[in-house]
DNA sequence: ACGCGGATGGCCT
DNA sequence: GGCCATCCGCGTA
């Protein structure tokens, strides 16, 4: 869990990175402070193709880092209060990213309860996209770093979590191509597990 | 255990 | 003007 992913982890299908994904360590380092959680639940998002991409309406302002390199984080702001993290995926300019939708907490719990005031156990620390990012201090400012090393955000690779611990279904929150079968959850009972 | 609606702002039409 | 890749609190069972 010390080793970065590199960017050949991500130049694959978003699918395939999203769970793959599965039981790797996302960190924030700030210089002052480190926070980390392993990723228990991830949904891809396939490129200009997809609908519900946002890579579907063209590279904008907004969109713009999810068009860049392999490995890239892409952070946008939605309903004028949350961050959400992507990693993006497959060849530069293509527009392919994989949400990162929850965490298991592991390191820095001391500092997420100061960030989210409002979570009342440990496990709703992490447990959403908006969550994840406003416990690891994630914001615009990370938008477009790569995330794979020598970064203040950084994905390290995990041990492997086996096919049978991995739930698939569709994915949430949005409203156009609501049955593709791209959300990925690490099994409850395996969450935990090393 | 659900289901609903308000918060809140940037961006596209 | 309307739509969000969300979260939280309050209402009804």
């Amino acid at each position: 869990m010390r080793t970065p992913l590199p960017p050949s982890f991500y130049l694959r299908d978003a699918a395939i990175v999203a769970r793959e994904l599965l039981g790797a360590v996302l960190m924030h380092d700030d210089g002052a402070q480190v926070v980390s959680g392993r990723i228990i639940e991830t949904e891809a998002y396939l490129g200009p193709h997809d609908p519900a991409s946002h890579s579907a309406a063209g590279r904008t302002a907004r969109t713009w880092h999810m068009f860049g390199p392999p490995g890239t984080a892409y952070v946008y702001f939605i309903y004028g209060m949350h961050w959400c993290v992507n990693a993006v995926t497959g060849d530069e300019g293509y527009g392919s990213a994989v949400l990162i939708r929850a965490l298991a907490p592991l390191a820095g719990l001391e500092v997420m309860r100061a960030r989210r005031p409002k979570a009342r156990t440990d496990a709703s620390l992490c447990d959403g996209p908006g969550k994840l990012c406003a416990a690891l201090g994630i914001t615009r400012a990370h938008d477009g770093l790569m995330l794979t090393g020598a970064s203040p955000l950084t994905i390290y690779e995990g041990p492997p979590v086996p096919d049978d611990g991995v739930v698939i279904g569709p994915r949430i929150g949005i409203s156009k191509a609501v049955d593709w079968p791209l959300r990925f959850c690490i099994a409850p009972q395996r969450q935990t597990s090393a």
